[in-house]
DNA sequence: AAAATTAATATGTAGCTACATAAAAATGTC
DNA sequence: GACATTTTTATGTAGCTACATATTAATTTT
């Protein structure tokens, strides 16, 4: 069905990826130029064009105008990660989802809260603790701060029915967000709260979301033992 | 400079989210179809399709032929981390690298390791035992396992000298790799070499790479204490 | 009425042209 | 020779046409 020669990008794409991992083209080589690659695989150069670009995001390959394109040298394992809503994650496993409202008051921002949202002076937020399980187990403890003055409504909203992780992401879209990965020793409350024996290891995720400059939340989400994070494809 | 009314597609793009944003079109929405949008932004349809591939890659919308887009209900939050080489890690940081190679040898895949790889039966490869030192502390520990079918020339090299890490970087391009990330507690050797406390909580990044069909190494890098993974953009 | 077939439609892709833009290379100037 | 200027060139982008493809919707057949 498909017409004999007519190339598709992702068939350009993976002819040179295949050089390049055959060595055709080594890292730190000079490809030649999109035009003389349609020129010879007989397909448009806007074909060859997107294929680069495909490449380029990749990290396989950088391209600079006049530049030209170039295998990187040293190639970046680059991995893409889908953090879901907790409850998605936890019915996607195949279990039951469950929600607990931990705590639900105003107060000033530590520290650490100043920190993510880059603020020089402490301001009065919304904290939210609350505990997610799956088939009835501790499944991740979430300790948030909720900005008022960006988003006000979440103080009509029931945290006791609704997670703040859900309203927020079902009703503040955020233009930009930081992610980012630890571990801590399971102490104190928090362990108690997950269940989880003193001094083990906790994988935590930290993100924090504003819309334009205006902040709007930071969550530090922390997971029972065992949890592990993967890459998607 | 610009031509006044001349629309690129990340302007096209940035429209649209910021209409998604302020709920002009409200999550689960049906969008307008590309071509009436580019007739109301007065651009061509390519420039409105390139711009909503854009927004379907990040995850904010779902486009599917004859369908339709629209807005994502439940959005995932989309994160990209680069994993460098360590070196590159390090001295990006300002210290100064150093590494040290602990173990090298030809041993059985133990079951963890069968597992990255989906074998059925154990095999013989190479392990090598490594440690990644910033400003001379351990900054990364690493365990790893290489191929020797796919990879025979990694035997030749002298990995007192350079890193398996930067040697299978360089000289050993792969097509697929999974990466996971999960936290474990500092106990035995790994404590030892880290210099963590007994106990403390580390940061774990595994890494499998494989090459068509043959695997080429799996890598299990345990962070020192401290150690924080910060998503790019 | 249910199932199978056909038509309609929105997105996906390839190829072309024309021009924009960044950066390297060549040239000119002091 | 060092510096500024111009030219060249490879990639980046916008717009157009034409057709492919997946799905839904409509229609026909049983």
């Amino acid at each position: 069905m498909t017409p004999d020669t007519r190339l598709s990008w992702t068939d350009v794409r993976d002819q040179v990826r295949a050089r390049i991992l055959n060595r055709t083209y080594a890292p730190g080589d000079r490809l030649p130029r999109d035009e003389d690659i349609a020129t010879e695989l007989g397909c448009a150069r806007t074909t060859v064009h997107r294929a680069m670009q495909d490449l380029a995001l990749a990290g396989l390959v950088e391209r600079k105008r006049k530049g030209g394109t170039h295998v990187r040298a040293d190639p970046v394992t680059r991995a893409t990660f889908d953090i879901p809503i907790t409850r998605r994650e936890v019915e996607d496993r195949g279990a039951k989802y469950n929600y607990q409202l931990i705590s639900r008051a105003m107060d000033q921002t530590p520290r650490a809260v100043m920190a993510r949202f880059g603020l020089q002076t402490p301001a009065q937020m919304l904290r939210v603790r609350a505990l997610h399980l799956a088939d009835n187990r501790p499944y991740i403890l979430e300790d948030r701060w909720v900005d008022t003055t960006s988003t006000p409504e979440i103080l009509k909203v029931d945290l006791a029915q609704q997670s703040a992780n859900e309203w927020l992401v079902r009703n503040k879209p955020y233009s930009r967000v930081d992610v980012r990965f630890s571990a801590i020793t399971a102490e104190g409350v928090t362990a108690e709260y997950l269940a989880a024996p003193l001094g083990s290891a906790l994988f935590v995720i930290e993100r924090t979301t504003w819309i334009g400059a205006d902040p709007i939340t930071t969550v530090q989400s922390v997971a029972a033992p065992g949890y592990q994070l993967v890459a998607q494809s």
